[in-house]
DNA sequence: TTGCTGATGCAACATTGTAGCATTTGTGCG
DNA sequence: CGCACAAATGCTACAATGTTGCATCAGCAA
């Protein structure tokens, strides 16, 4: 068993990208990830995993992420961005914001239909639904 | 004419806040304005209108007029907050930024119909909506 | 292996937002 | 009106997030 995650590499070197062990990481953290994930989720997820960056490089590692469209950036709890990798689903699925946890949940059911509902002139390229409120785990307690 | 926006002065009162020169002006900034504003753009009105006021006083004075219900905030361009008054409509409306000029403006027709979408469990506070493109002014040069 | 260019790491800085605290200023009351 | 008290302001200092410049390192191809 080589690899068990054979498309990182590929999937960088398919981008025109050298295979760095940033990408490699980072890419393997945002593919394990449940959720979307900040800078700082990041860098902790790649501690745990014995790997250091500087945080420049994690920045600049994942500016390169979204330039390729193989990640998005979506606002998550105060004026930080989260990332999340955009592979199965088409990427077009609203956030959901716990205000208590403060955990962003992906929701794949709540697709507002805004299509042709721009005035005339305006183009779309990319729609963000953030919603905040209390997730379930939080309602119950 | 003693005055020709009475309302301001008013609104604090009736939300038991001190009447001051900076919410006042704040105020009248917000209300005058077309679009959602930033703490720059903010800054920048009130300097031209002549008033300057530290940048912490500006933070609070905003932070108490999203409390009080009278402004909101909404996710603008890159990690900043823009702020508009809540006033006629129910501001219940999506916002588009224009990703070529910057400016962010108010849909009023695009209101997405999510409510009974989500799953069980979640109760929902607040929905952002921000679409992202190119504006019809943009668009046609 | 070698060389070129893209990627990294470091330091310094920019922007956005907060906290603590002394001073000022609305507001109600005598 | 003048006073006193609390709310609001304006500093300063700081925290968090993100960016820029530049010297060095390392993928990748020849």
């Amino acid at each position: 068993m080589p690899d068990t995650r054979p498309s990182a590499r590929e999937l960088i070197a398919a981008h025109g990208g050298r295979v760095t062990r940033a990408r490699v990481a980072v890419l393997e953290v945002l593919g394990s990830a449940h959720t979307p994930l900040s800078h700082e989720g990041i860098a902790s997820a790649l501690e745990e995993g014995g790997e250091t960056f500087d945080r420049v490089t994690l920045y600049r590692t994942l500016e390169w992420l979204v330039e390729q469209g193989i990640a998005t950036r979506i606002a998550g709890s105060e004026r930080a961005w989260n990332f999340e990798l955009v592979d199965r689903h088409g990427h077009h699925h609203a956030h959901f914001h716990c205000q208590r946890c403060g955990r962003v949940t992906c929701m794949e059911e709540v697709a507002p239909a805004l299509a042709g509902a721009l005035p005339p002139g305006f183009s779309l390229a990319q729609a963000e639904l953030v919603l905040h409120g209390a997730c379930a785990e939080c309602n119950r307690s």
